[in-house]
DNA sequence: CACGCGATGGATATAACATAACATGCGGCA
DNA sequence: TGCCGCATGTTATGTTATATCCATCGCGTG
């Protein structure tokens, strides 16, 4: 297991305060629901908070396991419902390659996304990338093939780990 | 570009006399086999032909089902072991949101690969887009990230859903 | 208030997907 | 023959996800 300020910084330097990414998308989040006329209860904010504890694809089970700790331990359901929740509302996405949850840095707008996942050190780094975008639909367009969702999950190594691969 | 009929039968209309798609995957597989010193063993053959009864996606248990009918049923490593086997030397590929796997139509040489995958029909159609490939670099070395695995996968519908949606 | 209604989440069970660990069989080769 | 290595069989379990039914809560209305 990595600690926490480790799991953080990722892509983003290593100076960064992760608790203010938390309360972030959680304000976000809070902002959107608002704005959908849904409602982020209690049990929604939690899931949300544990996703994001660090910018690593979190595991559903994980998040379980967080939610109900020992006696009267949480159900699958409560944690599917709840991630369902979030993706339905952009909240979070689904890496599928690793059955897995990352928050999203930017709820407010659809957008696409392309995730840059780091084998190293688990960090997933969300992209907007237009020109990526631009070549599956040209070649999608091409198929007469009509797209609904795009994934795109690059495996890899990131900067930091290319420079001092974590060791442990 | 490449055009479908180049890359394999994208998605072909109705005329498509399948059996010859099995016998040709089986012989290059043996071929490739062949020149990797590897074994393509009756039951990895089998488990091949199976992967190819279609152009979709197939998915392990069912392959199990298939194997094992009834008494002396295949066990899941039974099925998972040739499957890996022929992942491994690129006869087959993992269609990662769909839990499923797909036969690689030109396994003879190393390739990137993106897969549309019709919603409706369920066909699964394998390209090597440069252009896409292009773009996806071009970023990942923005981003200073050293790739590894490239995952696409893009769901929607095929022309001829498109025109004709299977009702059945 | 009592009632119904929709949303939420809890409980139980099981389905679907995947691997670990160990045993067996079989062919090649010293 | 005896040993080795590979493929497969066997048993057990781990991991991921869903179906189904039920309890509760807040809320608007008769």
């Amino acid at each position: 297991m990595v600690s926490p300020s480790s799991i953080g910084p990722a892509f983003h330097g290593s100076g960064h305060a992760h608790g203010a990414c938390i309360d972030d998308a959680l304000a976000r989040a809070e902002e959107v629901c608002r704005r959908s006329g849904v409602r982020l209860t209690p049990l929604r904010r939690r899931v949300l908070a544990l996703v994001w504890r660090g910018h690593r694809a979190v595991k559903a089970y994980d998040i379980l396991a967080a939610l109900g700790g020992g006696r009267g331990a949480a159900k699958p359901p409560t944690a599917y419902r709840a991630l369902d929740f979030l993706m339905a509302h952009g909240l979070i996405h689904r890496i599928d390659s690793l059955n897995a949850f990352v928050g999203c840095p930017r709820p407010e707008r659809g957008h696409n996304a392309q995730f840059l996942i780091c084998g190293g050190c688990g960090v997933v780094s969300e992209m907007d990338a237009a020109g990526i975008e631009r070549a599956i639909a040209d070649r999608a367009a091409d198929a007469g093939f009509a797209l609904s969702r795009k994934i795109v999950e690059l495996h890899g190594t990131c900067p930091q780990c290319t420079a001092s691969p974590p060791c442990a």
